[in-house]
RNA sequence: GGCCUCAUCGUCUAACGGUUAGGACAGCAGGUUCUCAUCCUGUAAAUCGGGGUUCGAUUCCCCGUGGGGUCACCA
């Protein structure tokens, strides 16, 4: 039997980074088993219901490269699906979870029930002022025929009901082993809303089932939840799943990772200039960890080595100092084309950078980035210099006249030496280490001033790196200048 | 509060029932370097508590404690 896993996220907006990881292991998981991974859209509830959700989802799956066979796509800006067993929206697929609600009915599994939301509310907060569970009190269990019709025919608004049979439920979860809950605790749940809709539910039980999910892989909040899901497999005489039970990600306060204590949308992170690969690397081992000392996977090795049964059954707080860590080592380790088309959108298109000197900047700057972001103040220097003190120029074990008698034989050295030095970092630094080299100078007296002039700052790239990006033209123009500020 | 669930350095984690409890991030102290960033070396830092089982428990069992999740016509 193919493996079949899947990620169905609600369409309420943006991308959380838990859905993203739970994403990630159900993808994982899949290919792994050389399975197919699908996405539904879950969308029964029309209140929280975000326009243009669904898009955003798609776009952010690409970008982290969780590519999936069957669900949504987009199409010339169009949204379509793929795969054989759709609508993979739940929205389109109202029918038939009325057709089952309509089974169980039948079956006496479920109950029609008439009871208003005020009636319901009364009675969860009796029940909460009494100290005792709230549950529903099956007043419309004892609804006889006769009367359901009467309340039908004058089309008072009703819900369907799960009757919830009496005795134990006890499900296998892959990460956590047999759990068990006595029926008794759990509440006659909503299958289907006075509006016709399925809840959660009903339509996630049916929908796995229809699509051939065999491995339902989702976050530790649904654990509680689970029985009711495994008792409607039941009643539908539906195979049971394969459950696994995802720890949450959590605050720094250990508490549900949530907005106010930081972002939790993927798509702010990469707004932010964290790479797809480093966010992917750094939430797949939230929880998860092949053994070893190592630290970083692409995406090809984390689904070589994953396996559900080294998942974690506490949760993980998200360090954001180790994310930094990661995308540090991305940036530096990444091939120079990918991390090009990463960075673009991080250059100031103001500042008219050809795409030579773009390649050039970033290179030079990689290393000296945490997230591209931290690039776009950088790339400045580039274009313009910034005004600075001429003190500056002067090396702390050195003096003003040091300082000028250096960018004075520097200015003579770039003078006389051939274009084509400028083009190669390494000649560049052979023609200036060899001028400290013959005069046997100390590498601060001349490196620093020589570094200040080109960048106006206390903290920069390199000079051989700075001359490399600003050719020979505008690094002698730049000393020039800083030579004049001296000498005024 | 009921139910479910979890528990190794500050954080992420490793350890067939037998290890000086390992690694990484962060921290601290040095070193390399023209600056920042790197890089290198060193250092501190953990098995929640109590009972069992066992020759031997981080590991298995029980109890406690603490954390988390969940108790909607939301997912």
């Amino acid at each position: 039997m193919t493996i079949k896993t899947r990620f169905a996220p609600s369409p309420t907006g943006y991308l959380h980074v838990g859905s993203l990881r739970t994403a990630l292991y159900s993808y994982l998981f899949a290919k792994k088993h050389n399975g197919v991974f699908l996405i539904r859209i879950e969308d029964t509830d029309r209140e929280r219901y975000v326009e243009g959700s669904v898009e955003a989802l798609i776009h952010v799956l690409n970008k982290v490269g969780l590519t999936y066979d069957e669900g949504p796509v987009l199409q010339d800006g169009h949204l379509t699906e793929k795969g054989d067993y759709g609508p993979y929206t739940q929205s389109k697929r109202l029918e038939i979870y009325q057709q089952y609600a309509q089974q169980l009915l039948e079956q006496g599994s479920a109950y029609r029930c008439f009871c208003s939301k005020e009636r319901l509310e009364k009675l969860r907060s009796d029940q909460q002022l009494a100290k005792l569970p709230t549950k529903y009190d099956r007043t419309c269990v004892g609804l006889d025929s006769k009367e359901i019709q009467t309340r039908l025919d004058k089309q008072e608004p009703f819900v369907i009901r799960l009757m919830i049979p009496e005795g134990e439920t006890t499900f296998k979860d892959e990460i956590r082993g047999m759990i068990t809950i006595q029926n008794s605790e759990i509440d006659d749940q909503v299958l289907l809303k006075t509006d016709g809709f399925p809840t959660y539910h009903l339509a996630v039980v049916i929908d796995d089932h229809l699509m051939g999910i065999t491995h339902v892989i989702r976050a530790e909040e649904w654990i509680s939840s689970a029985p009711k899901h495994v008792l409607l497999y039941k009643l539908f005489g539906f195979p049971l799943p394969s459950f696994a039970h995802l720890p949450l990600i959590l605050n720094p306060d250990k508490s549900k990772l949530s907005k106010r204590q930081g972002d939790v949308a993927v798509e702010d992170y990469l707004k932010k200039g964290y790479l797809p690969e480093a966010l992917i690397n750094f939430v797949a081992l939230l929880g998860f960890n092949p053994s070893g000392d190592r630290e970083i996977y692409r995406m090809a090795e984390l689904i070589d080595s994953f396996d559900l049964t080294r998942v974690n059954k506490s949760g993980a707080v998200f360090d954001l100092t180790k994310l930094n860590w990661m995308n540090k080592q991305y940036i530096r380790s990444i091939e120079p084309k990918r991390l090009m088309d990463l960075a673009a959108p991080f250059f100031d298109e103001t500042l008219n950078f050809s795409l030579d000197q773009k390649e050039r900047i970033l290179e030079v700057e990689k290393e000296r980035l945490t997230t591209l972001q931290d690039l776009s103040p950088q790339t400045h220097v580039y274009h313009t210099i910034p005004e600075f003190d001429k003190e500056l120029l002067i090396w702390k074990k050195a003096d003003q006249q040091d300082a000028l008698h250096h960018l004075q034989q520097l200015e003579m050295t770039f003078r006389n030496a051939d274009e084509h030095i400028f083009t190669d970092r390494a000649l560049i630094e052979d023609l200036i280490k060899k001028y400290i080299e013959v005069n046997q100078y100390q590498n601060g007296n001349v490196l620093w001033p020589l570094r200040v002039a080109l960048s106006g700052q206390a903290q920069s790239a390199g000079p051989f790196e700075l001359v490399w990006v600003l050719g020979k033209k505008e690094s002698m123009k730049r000393v020039q200048q800083a030579i004049e500020k001296i000498l005024s």
